[in-house]
DNA sequence: GTCCGGACGC
DNA sequence: GCGTCAGGAC
């Protein structure tokens, strides 16, 4: 049973957190109009590009993948050439970007695309998540860009932003995976969930970092939990 | 030295 | 939940 008025603090409550919420879509998206990063795999509609792509992005910076993703599509445009690759021969294209077993998890992954999916990269978050390799990161964000589905993500980047700006806590991104991953995806707008997913990376990547933030040009430092701790430190 | 658009086995 | 993978950039 709850009392009047505690039911009206808790709506309170829930009506700032949703006004903050607001607040915090509105200006990452306007900060994004004019931020957003350019990369190749960005721009193309071809699932398997895109699948390739988020393979390579795992734990790797996207400067460090570019590159190397360029001469991977120009090596094996489509999956159909792909398949045609020895495992040996895709690990030395990965090489630079270290976690060498990401080579055989995509080798398998090909394999099981060719045999079950008819070549096709497969366009839901439960089939791609059968797949060695791939995550629920990877899966989601597979969905949301080259299937334009309004799937949020959750990766270092995301984790980062969503501590700092609305103070919540965790240890690794595994272990603070469910209050995390909630968050994520009740932050998330309802449309555009794509561009929306680009933007917390980017501005994960670019203004809040996780060494030297960019505090004070950040756009969202009047309501952040974790800049006004940061500045006040710099300004003793 | 830390961190990077995580996934996996235990 | 925790350790591991791994080279490159800073």
């Amino acid at each position: 049973m709850t009392s009047a008025i505690a039911q009206s603090q808790e709506n309170f409550t829930l009506l700032l957190a949703a006004n903050k919420i607001k607040w915090f879509r509105r200006q990452l998206t306007s900060w994004a109009t004019l931020n957003l990063r350019e990369f190749p795999w960005r721009t193309t509609t071809d699932a398997y590009a895109i699948f390739i792509a988020e393979f390579l992005l795992q734990k790797t910076s996207a400067n460090t993948v570019a590159p190397i993703y360029a001469d991977f599509l120009t090596r094996y445009p489509t999956l159909e050439d792909l398949a045609t690759a020895s495992v040996a021969e895709i690990a030395i294209l990965l090489k630079p970007l270290g976690l060498h077993f990401r080579a055989d998890r995509l080798y398998q992954s090909v394999r099981v695309i060719i045999e079950q999916y008819d070549g096709k990269i497969p366009a839901s978050e439960a089939q791609l998540l059968s797949l060695p390799g791939i995550g629920l990161y990877t899966a989601r964000s597979i969905c949301a860009n080259a299937f334009a589905q309004p799937l949020a993500i959750l990766d270092t980047n995301v984790a980062r932003i969503l501590e700092r700006f609305f103070g919540l806590q965790g240890n690794r991104v595994k272990s603070r995976c469910k209050l995390l991953w909630s968050a994520a995806e009740y932050v998330a707008p309802k449309t555009s969930v794509s561009r929306w997913n680009l933007t917390l990376l980017d501005f994960g990547a670019g203004v809040c970092t996780a060494r030297n933030p960019s505090c004070g040009i950040c756009p969202l430092r009047s309501q952040c939990n974790y800049a006004k701790i940061n500045l006040d430190m710099n300004h003793e």
